[in-house]
DNA sequence: TAGTGGTCTAGACCACACC
DNA sequence: GTGTGGTCTAGACCACTAT
């Protein structure tokens, strides 16, 4: 067993009133954040930890599991705890649905991530008629059924974002939209094709932990929150034509938005 | 002891690689989600899920302890576990920062907070100069020294949001601005009597879990994350004359914007 | 095979809330 | 005082990784 290099971790204040587990998790937390550990090092290991501060391993475990919970560090069975890597993350420019975006053969996810030197793709590709919930069908305006489109997207193998889409059926049946490929420029290009000329989109934001089958899904490291996204698309009738609702690995996007001042 | 009603809990699957404690937390997850335990409402206390499961304490924590981290429960020493109730979020709509919601006396947070029925308040509020970080001097175009007004929001005497302000000082010094108390319609009116008049603001949204710091000055229950918030505000000569650095509880807000389709 | 983290037992004492 | 959750001990066995 390896020993701790001196100076990187202190001592107990046995005197105090914190908890040994918390004071070894604020002392393991600020040789992080000082760099003491870079991103991606291996922590001393948990014997290390209980000869070094004189504990059980119940405790140290404890003060493991803080850091796990705060998404500092990453637990791996049979190797090691190690500082959580911070993945670059992909920004999401307010005019990223623009029409000027849309001419491309391929999807917008796809060409901006591959303008950012990552490989993307898309998965899980499903396509189906459903009953609509009360919500989805409150902000498309009470339609019934709905045509489902679900598929989850990968960054460099990484899974980072789920999203499905909602489309009344009057509008979306029977038409590429309903395809699995609905062709270039997704659906938004096929709506307009349709007559349906989009005027502008809501996003509403929300933060939250993940459910189990959210960190299933995005294989999400514990200690990161998802972002939940649900965008409403408006044509210039002002009928709501498609609301899509995304689930985004928040340690994986920064959304970006511009405001006016008038 | 009170024992727990028959059919809310179900037995552990002995055979399942599962491991006890997840299938503990399956189960009281389960119970939470269909309503057996309603918003608020008390879960068996510790000693009741001991003997309904036939496990050790430690293992019946160990499950409390993965609901506590994906935000359903807030544990209360000496009381219980509660099923943690879901608070009433605050909208922030897209024009929240357009002109015509400037000509209060009072400031936006407060008109808005009392609009929902909510009792505002704004605390903590410290206006110094300091040296600029690296990043907000990017932000602002290389201003070294800037004035820095910090706030703390409260609704209902519930901590929901902290926010800093940092202006170049060659604008906000010896201005209104400078004061703790800058005047209806606040600084973002002061700024254009000053001469700019504001033309956009962009926000970056990003989510994480809380830092200690966070956790103590928004009370944060444990298992929610916090959404970090930069504004920059521009001026008509294209000039950022603002960034305002905020972090809100998650389970406070949902943010709303409007995308243009063009 | 050795080292790591994951799960679990069977206790103990303490701090806090409520009656 | 009783019941609650918070902290901690001192073990045990297992599963996974690396060599």
């Amino acid at each position: 067993m390896a020993s701790i290099p001196p100076g990187v971790l202190g001592a107990l204040d046995p005197t105090s009133d914190r908890a040994a587990f918390r004071q070894i998790a604020d002392q393991l937390r600020e040789a992080i954040d000082k760099g003491r550990f870079k991103e991606g090092a291996k922590l001393p290991s948990e014997s290390e930890l209980v000869e070094h501060y004189g504990k059980t391993r119940m405790t140290v475990r404890n003060a493991l599991g803080i850091l796990q919970g705060e998404g500092l560090t990453v637990h791996e069975h049979g190797r090691g705890v190690f500082v959580r890597p911070r993945p670059p993350v992909k920004r999401l420019a307010s005019d990223r649905f623009a029409r000027r975006h849309r001419d491309q053969g391929k999807a917008a996810f796809v060409v901006e991530a591959e303008a950012a030197g990552s490989r993307p793709e898309v998965d899980s590709l499903e396509v189906r008629e459903e009953r609509s919930t009360p919500d989805i069908s409150a902000r498309l305006g009470s339609a019934r059924k709905v045509l489902a489109r679900r598929r989850r997207y990968l960054l460099d193998g990484k899974p980072v974002e789920t999203a499905v889409s909602y489309l009344p059926l009057d509008i979306a049946r029977n038409t590429p939209i309903a395809e699995p490929n609905p062709g270039p420029g997704g659906i938004y290009a096929r709506l307009e094709e349709l007559g349906h000329e989009l005027d502008h989109f809501e996003e509403e934001v929300r933060a939250r932990m993940p459910a189990p089958d959210e960190v299933k899904t995005l294989r999400l490291a514990s200690g990161v929150p998802v972002i939940h996204l649900v965008r409403t698309a408006y044509d210039t009738d002002g009928r709501a034509v498609e609301v899509c609702d995304t689930v985004m690995s928040a340690d994986a996007y920064v959304l970006a938005y511009q405001l006016p001042a008038s």
